[in-house]
DNA sequence: CTCTAAACGAGACGGTACGTCTAGTCTTTCA
DNA sequence: TGAAAGACTAGACGTACCGTCTCGTTTAGAG
């Protein structure tokens, strides 16, 4: 059931290959061919929903009523409630983990740690994501989905900020990457879930400054 | 629905007094009095629950059947799934903010943290946790109450400690405590909701550590 | 499956005995008693809908919305929709099989006879016999409920005045009963199913006084 | 829905004419030509699901898979399941009205209603016959074909060999033809539908017997 | 030997009802 | 008066079949 209806979702996904160039022919698709409309009705309706009810007023009726879809079209193609929405923040989280060149790793960091506090505070994604994470606590489906399309690239892409710049000399190499990298994100995801604190537009900045220099005296007075 | 409800949640709830000595006479209460054993019951049931069926293995009705008790019962003293949970979640929760006397404040950040991140890990409080937070993103109260009750003491506590350090000029007095806090614990309950990493066992040692140090290199790279 | 929602049906059913007077006390029901209200409204649901919608607008969810009950109520007490209408037929057929005393053997069976015609010609208890009649084509539930509270007992009634009569002389000793009882009833049923034929007046007379005189010329041939 | 259909079901349909001899040519039909070999498997399949799955296992959706034919060929060509049903029912019951010449009226009448008798009981025209009076009861267009093209041809027969034996004078002038018609063949029809009473062997002359002899005793005493 | 028209298979689609489940509430009797 | 039992309303669940549709694919006769 996992496996079902992840196709093509976000921007990542692979379009369907209407005739492979060596041998193997797929074949021509017989039968009436998936309704686009359908399935982008249905992924906006999913974010419409969750943005202007709650997260529990995004049932599977809901989603089928407001996309005028039949329910048994959104059964046929995401097998729960939670795998529309993770299509759906994909499809509408076009953010990619490119980090422009030339920026020092100070720049860079901040740079990727503030467009993922953008895309929480500002957009539609952040709900979804709190929605998400909160679905991944009861299906693994969407935690390995999660962890694989989400959190894992764009972890990776810090990480390996982080490992240049240990090779450079630029920071300490006893460093331990992952707790470094979660040093930086998941305050950010703390704050989504949690609301204890807003996510400040200098946010980003603060941690990287924080987590890089460390938090003693920057000098001893003098001597 | 949101309004009502958290009445002597949690171990730390006082419970009703049934006379009071002195003056101002509540007046003894009339009628049965409140079943001990169900309240027990209920809240064992619901941890039961969630360990061995997984988050949406609790509900209410499971609640009531496993605890031998009427749903009417479950739903007079808790106003929702999420609030056995939160009450189950204190009632077997005796940890403390407090800390030690006489410790640096390196191993005294340490030591809340590898707190938090052993009850998190080893104990069924950390599947309880998760599941509090999933709830949380659907249900203000209980993002309230998990603030309240959890987030908020726990955040003092170490704060506390940051700002004395900083009086004392063990750190710098640019610092954002607040994300600071959050760049120790925040690791923690992203590691517990997406599970991206295990939480080692030196992790709370390690966070503290490149926080308060910094991730440059010890030695000024001159001479 | 069989065994449940057969509880109490037509007027024939046993009203629950509250206080058995000896020994074994049954013990006062224990909990919310049944909605005698519920049960009315979904009787006559069903039976409103067959009659200005027919058949197949008898749904569960039609009848549970134009009782203004509850789905789950309706199943709670009938496992099918065949259950409702067996039970809506019994509950407003209130026909009795008994023939009045001091009549004819032919005045007796024109009386049944007619009676099973006026039922099935006047009455929405017409419409709600074919349908069960049509029901019990898939349902071995239903057929056995029809046989033995409806077809068996009506049956008994007419095979008991031609037993009697052939004891007395009356009817020929060779007689094969059950041919006989379906000779005068079967036709009745046949057009209600098919309609090729009215059901006249003086169908049932007709009946009768055919079988029971036999179809040959009055005077012998000869003379 | 009820006006369509009815397109050369049964064997005694007539075949498309594939060019008139004489004027007023229609013109051979283009295209592709109906496929003859759909056509059976769709007969065929709904007998085999309603001998072995009951009434309900014959689904549109279920004949067209086990014919191996898309649906969209089934409703091209049936307008409905009982459509299908009907035409199956037809074209596997090569069953005739006429009856053998040179027998006596008792002799003729029994012979009719044995082999409805042994139709009903002996083959899968019982059920499907049993199915259709039920799909009858909702719907006209299936009451009607069932009546102009079983019952009536049968009752005709039937109802012919009766006048002409009051021509003769060897039946009463006052008879009620269809109502005696009735007498003889509803009981089979009516044990059909609910069981209530086994298809003997002898029943269909004991039918005509006790219905042209009449139930009284032979014969007067004596005097 | 193409061209054209109809029938065909596959299968997606919007609907409707199914029968089940849980949430909460309400109405009893028992303790 | 609280607790237990259990019936109730409300509404989402996921499934099945309905009847329609849109494709690409045959399979003929017509040109």
């Amino acid at each position: 059931m996992a496996a079902r209806g992840m196709r093509e979702e976000g921007g990542v996904g692979v379009e369907r290959v209407t005739r492979a160039p060596g041998a193997g022919t797929v074949g021509a698709p017989r039968g009436r061919p998936r309704s686009e409309r359908a399935r982008a009705a249905v992924l906006e309706a999913a974010a419409d929903l969750l943005v202007d009810g709650g997260m529990d007023a995004v049932t599977m009726e809901a989603i089928a009523a407001r996309a005028k879809v039949s329910k048994a079209t959104v059964y046929k193609w995401w097998p729960s409630r939670a795998h529309v929405m993770l299509e759906s923040f994909f499809s509408r989280t076009r953010e990619t983990t490119e980090v422009p060149e030339g920026l020092s790793l100070e720049e860079s960091l901040t740079s990727l740690v503030a467009a993922l506090a953008r895309l929480v505070r500002d957009t539609t994604g952040g709900a979804l994501l709190g929605d998400l994470i909160a679905a991944a606590q009861s299906d693994p489906d969407i935690r390995a989905a999660l962890d694989e399309r989400w959190v894992r690239p764009r972890r990776q892409a810090s990480a390996g900020l982080l490992r240049a710049a240990v090779e450079r000399g630029e920071l300490t190499p006893g460093l331990d990457v992952a707790a470094a990298v979660d040093q930086l994100f998941a305050p950010v995801y703390y704050r989504l879930l949690l609301g204890h604190e807003p996510l400040a537009d200098d946010l980003a900045a603060t941690l990287v400054r924080q987590l890089l220099g460390g938090l003693r005296p920057p000098r001893p007075p003098r001597s």
